[in-house]
DNA sequence: TAGTGGTCTAGACCACTTC
DNA sequence: AAGTGGTCTAGACCACTAA
């Protein structure tokens, strides 16, 4: 037999995905519960807390608990890196895909630092450097509106970006066009890309920084970028709130029984 | 002030990261805190629970708590899909990619059902079918030795697998090549893809089919295979446990400025 | 000030594993 | 039988929010 902490979880689950409590509507609170005989304070709070790893609700001291609203996943393809956008245009790649989402970028809505580093070993390995080499570090800490949605740190080698707007410190994005553009204009163009992705459960920094709900996964991106000659000219750690963000990408189905020339 | 129980819980996930106690080693008892002066019972249990949601230990009773080991990612990319494997040879695609990262194969790692059934919202849409229409569930359990790792289920057109094997339901891969040599057999080559992840906390089911570890998030993926035509032959759901897998990508870097005739 | 969720205790008891 | 984690209670008290 279940818990009974559990049942009382199950039984909640069932009324919000029936609809009897609606996105945005206070559950009963704690002690009504306790004093409907639902069991003990611990017994309910035990409930409760389950609901709310689970993703169901939220709970905040002199609130109470309410359903959690779903917010619809932002889908992100590979058009959010279309060269036309941040060479020819001046949007910057990230600002380019919250336009196509229908979404306003605001100033302030971006806080970036960067920094000279020691590379850690994924970095180093990403770079083809040994770890402890240097490494200018554009840490970016990305809102939507209030709420962080996630973080993104890229990492450069000096001689690709020294002297140039990147190690500029100053907020924002990196001036008109952002990175891309500068490396484009520092004669590196980027010419295609390996993302890899997993998701795992956030570190309590993480949860602080992106003000992650309770049981709220995180997706961490590895990005590497490249040149037509192969030379790795960012490579980029992105933690993003999972309930925020659908990744998709479109490929052709391999064959390697063909011999083919077209490169990837 | 952050509360006891967090406290405790930052405590040992330190000595956890330093390496005081290494995967496998047991932590001290509930009760040997306890009595050390940390807490009462349910306050060394509320640290040990954080713990298990952050993914760091695993509870069992009789036993202890544990630190738990960490299994490598294994990373998955699109050559999982390459035609020579299933097409020329007998390989089926997902024991391909078990071959490629070095884990054998052995019969009973997979179990399967097929049934007919009505389209979700989610299926009917990648097949332009209306909900309700019916299209044949092809689910499988894959496990790696005892372990569960992912289930994936395959939602096919009624027409385009009647009379194949694939609507066979006996256990293990759908035959000789698996499910996309059915297809190619049937008439269908399948040519494109896209793929659309997201991760998400796990359903109380999930967790219970899956054996997941408490706190232990799941990614989703969202598979729509094509033949040249455009024409939907396979829309598949998976659900992965999120600390088995990662997934890998390559791509050109998009430029509508120039009008290339390559298709995607 | 009143009401919310969150923490903490002390102790009883339960479920499971190992010996 | 002994030892493990897990559940549950009753009640005191704390932290935060709103009127």
């Amino acid at each position: 037999m279940a818990p009974k902490w559990r049942e009382l979880a199950d039984q909640l689950a069932e009324q919000i995905k029936n609809g009897d409590y609606i996105p945005g509507q206070q559950l009963p609170h704690i002690r009504t519960l306790v004093e409907n005989g639902e069991g003990s304070k611990s017994t309910v709070h035990a409930a409760y807390k389950a609901l709310e790893a689970e993703g169901l609700v939220t709970s905040s001291r002199g609130h109470g608990t309410v359903v959690r609203p779903q917010t619809p996943l932002k889908r992100i393809g590979i058009e959010r890196y279309d060269k036309a956008k941040w060479r020819d245009g001046d949007e910057v790649a990230f600002i380019a895909d919250r336009v196509a989402s229908g979404r306003a970028y605001r100033r302030g809505e971006q806080t970036q630092s960067v920094t000279l580093i020691e590379a850690t070993a994924a970095v180093a390995a990403a770079h083809g450097l040994a770890p402890g080499d240097q490494v200018y570090a554009r840490a970016r800490l990305v809102k939507e509106g209030e709420q962080p949605t996630h973080t993104l740190t890229s990492y450069y080698r000096p001689e690709h970006v020294e002297g140039t707007r990147i190690v500029d410190p100053s907020p924002g994005p990196a001036g008109r066009g952002g990175g891309f553009r500068v490396l484009y204009d520092a004669g590196y163009e980027i010419d295609h890309m390996r993302e890899e992705l997993f998701a795992r459960v956030p570190t309590p920094e993480e949860t602080k920084l992106l003000q992650l709900p309770a049981g709220e996964p995180v997706v961490e991106l590895h990005r590497t970028t490249y040149t037509a000659d192969g030379t790795v000219v960012e490579f980029a750690i992105g933690v993003h709130a999972a309930s925020r963000f659908m990744w998709a990408y479109d490929f052709k189905i391999p064959d390697s029984a063909q011999e083919v020339g077209e490169g990837q």
